[in-house]
DNA sequence: CTTACACTCTATAGTAACTATAGAGTCAAG
DNA sequence: CTTGACTCTATAGTTACTATAGAGTGTAAG
């Protein structure tokens, strides 16, 4: 199959997918006469790896080395399970800093009871000064 | 004072200073006879009004409609609101998207035992084939 | 005076993971 | 033989910085 249907079956774009060429995680695709780029079954599945991974929003570096660890079959698969962790730990640590952002956020915006002139507005007044926080 | 100074007593570095100059969030700053930038409070002010909209992970382009709206006193300040409600939804999504995204991630987890071949990874296969998924 | 050193300047490239564009070539159908 | 859909490469743009090179400034000590 051409870039196209490749695209369609899998749900990444063209220029991801040739991106992801030029960055090693898929093969270089054979070519035809005309210089098209053509798939097989195994070039999708790789595809398809990736995709899953980017879903878990483990970043393309990890991919890469999880791509690698699969062409290993005999390896031991501690590494593989070091990288899901790492990742698990990364989110949760995201999850808590958001959360505190929102905390602080929800404290800004009761600052301001609408209907104001930005002159009188606690929101504007908070972001100027350190001190006028509650 | 010099830029040197001002990066001390804001935090933010000299690049990062010159950075929000190019980007018009800070004014051009008067020269030095050596052509260096001297800066004044109200320099300082307005960058730290800048770091601590960074601090809640606004966005540069909703810092400087912030910075914008603050320079009319007389405006009424729903506009204001308006940016941080949406930058309040905006975290709470992702919040939510990235505890679906832990669940996610502990299930995947769940299928590896460790101290398995990556043949045998129930991570590797996870990741190479939809339907094997619990 | 000069030399060392800390500081500053501009311009440019790199980061992550794409997305978008221009300009050219390929291929099948009408 | 031309139209239209598809593909190709190369390049620039996105966000918010960070890092570098190469040059100039300012000051203090020798």
């Amino acid at each position: 199959m051409k870039i196209g249907e490749l695209a369609k079956r899998s749900g990444c774009s063209i220029q991801t997918i040739r991106y992801y060429e030029r960055e090693g995680l898929l093969r270089s695709a054979e070519r035809s006469e005309g210089n098209f780029r053509v798939y097989d079954q195994q070039a999708e599945d790789r595809l398809m790896f990736i995709k899953r991974c980017r879903n878990l929003d483990l970043s393309l570096d990890e991919v890469k080395q999880l791509l690698a660890l699969s062409q290993e079959p005999e390896a031991a698969c501690g590494e593989v399970n070091q990288i899901i962790d790492q990742h698990i730990h990364k989110v949760e640590e995201r999850i808590l800093e958001l959360q505190d952002l929102h905390v602080q956020l929800m404290r800004l915006r009761g600052h301001c009871s609408e209907h104001l002139t930005v002159n009188q507005c606690g929101i504007i007044k908070t972001l100027k000064a350190q001190g006028v926080d509650d």
